[in-house]
DNA sequence: CTGAAAGCGCTTACAG
DNA sequence: CTGAAAGCGCTTACAG
């Protein structure tokens, strides 16, 4: 079935030099080791007529680098991941590597990549796959990698290991800032819409619960007493959680509440949605604030007041990181922390258009 | 800063046996080949201890397989090509194989991706990137792929060449029936919010063309005159691209559409957008449809009335026939066509809650 | 300015 | 039931 694969011998032979050349002068190693411009254009030539494709394997084997990295994605079904991965994308292209993107919403996917970057089928790794990063057995394999100079960058979660630098925001910060704003508005009944497990001490360095405890500050700090209510928890970051979570709220009788921090946009999304069905207005009757400033936080109705992420910014870094690392430049600080911006539009009432 | 790697020869000393001994064992051919569950246990004990994992490189090399296939993807920021890649991530991991997604957003990263495919670097390739994959460049490197017999689907075009299977939808026909479907509700002026470059006869085999040749068929047979003002279009496949047509169909006077059939949900979900801002009534003032299917056309409001893509089959059917391609098994077919549903919310004026 | 040779770490017939 | 050996197709010092 297969045609016999021209190799870089039969180029070799083609232009009548040796194989040594020809990978000199295909992988442009031609300044530190000079060669007649007149070879490298028979070289060239000979390559192009015969169509040689380098083999990818042998090229790593011999190398011992695969020209690619790998980008391990909690879900290929957030928005907010996939906008990130795209900026790093971008970020890889210029350089001549190639950036993987791997579904890791599965346990085996997750083991399965590790076991890829020890075994040299890609040189470095950016995970972004949230708090599964800082606990249990990924933990153990991470800080194994990374101990025998595997270079690995964990993208939005802190820094499990003094070998693992980490590219994130200050979710505490900014969570007390967003509350801050709906309090500034009027608001003293405010719930949090989360992920199941935020008050879990095994996550405790998680997203979640930072984003929690910025929350829980921001009251505190306007003297509004935290009431345990208000913590409704979901098993999915996703609008149908948002909205199950929204649902659940409006059901409850009881001094109500009248604006929700959601633990991220699609959240958000699923609770402004729960709301236009049942006929509660946003912002007047209930205000929704989210996290992360996805391209769809503008299109719902109203649109959504959020903490926008620098999502370029946080592809580039990590590309950049990665790559530093892989260079062995050294590390200018274990975790770099770019800074959010609160965004605001319609959902949270502080402005009425837009 | 590497350690030494342990290799399939410090396996083999460890045990006792020769590395031809070991790699069957840990590659589980020990049925065809027999070798005593002493051994077996000894050589996977001496991995174990000395935390062996084999080099993707050299096990490439040898064994001429990479043991990762490549779905390409036209942009990241899709999430309709995200939730069927997310679908294929599950249909390939029970295999012992990785997938790995490329964003194709970038030319350099198209041509990289069939590169990486000619040498060897991964097994196969799925090609989700729109109408690229069938004019230009593209299509010439796809075809020379595919007649040196490397394995490579098309998912969601048609198939460019007779060694290439597709597997797609009909768009003429859903465009033919979520069109009838408005014009049953009593629309009669119904506009098309397209994709540059829709009349464009070298894209005559794209989707846009073919959902806006269904369009036009269900108008024609219902005796409506199509009214060239009534194509739009944009670059962007997105909200943004949706938004910005909605707004210039509204700024517009004369005789008023009622209706707009979007070339994808995303479009169709910024087209919503754009009459809430503008306090047009959706349904009432402005009936709203799309094509795909995604999952935050249910979080719209009013909700999107689509046409469903089954994802989940659209996954799984694109690996299944490309191991089916690797595997050397015979095609039942070129082309398999999956059947696509109107769902029927409320964007459409068909029902009032939902 | 260019070539000959070793070697990367596996798998795969082939012996026995 | 298991081993010795060739070979996959490159890159990389090392010579000259």
């Amino acid at each position: 079935m297969k045609q016999l694969r021209v190799t870089i011998s039969d180029v070799a032979r083609e232009a009548g030099v040796s194989k040594a050349t020809v990978s000199l002068v295909l992988n442009g190693r031609t300044s530190n080791v000079a060669i007649s411009e007149a070879t490298q254009a028979t070289v060239k030539a000979a390559a192009q007529r015969l169509g040689y494709t380098p083999n990818q394997a042998a090229r790593a084997l011999a190398s011992r680098r695969s020209y690619s990295i790998t980008m391990l994605i909690s879900n290929l079904d957030n928005p907010f991941f996939l906008e990130i991965a795209s900026a790093a994308a971008q970020a890889t292209t210029p350089r001549e590597y190639q950036l993987n993107l791997v579904d890791a919403s599965q346990p085996d996917a997750k083991l399965r990549a590790l076991d890829h970057l020890r075994g040299g089928g890609t040189d470095g790794l950016i995970i972004t796959i949230g708090q599964d990063s800082t606990r249990g057995y990924v933990l153990d394999a991470l800080r194994g990698l990374a101990s025998q100079g595997m270079p690995v960058v964990l993208l939005l979660e802190r820094s499990p290991a003094p070998t693992i630098p980490a590219i994130r925001v200050d979710n505490e910060a900014a969570a007390f800032q967003i509350t801050n704003h709906l309090l500034g508005l009027g608001h003293r009944r405010i719930a949090f819409l989360s992920l199941a497990g935020t008050e879990d001490p095994l996550h405790e360095l998680g997203t979640p619960v930072s984003r929690f405890k910025g929350y829980r500050r921001a009251l505190a700090e306007a003297g509004v007493a935290f009431d345990q209510s208000w913590l409704l928890e979901d098993p999915n970051p996703t609008p149908a959680g948002g909205s199950a979570l929204m649902h659940r709220l409006l059901d409850r009788s009881g001094a109500p509440v009248t604006a929700v921090v959601c633990f991220n946009d699609l959240m958000a999304i699923g609770a402004i949605s729960a709301c236009n069905r049942r006929g509660v207005q946003v912002p007047n009757e209930m205000a929704v604030v989210g996290f992360g400033g996805i391209d769809m936080g503008q299109y719902t109705h109203p649109p959504l007041t959020t903490i926008q992420h620098p999502r370029t910014l946080l592809g580039q870094l990590a590309v950049q990181t990665l790559f530093d690392l892989m260079e062995g430049t050294p590390l200018a600080e274990l975790e770099r922390i770019v800074p959010t911006e609160l965004v605001v539009r319609a959902s949270c009432g502080a402005t009425t258009s837009n």
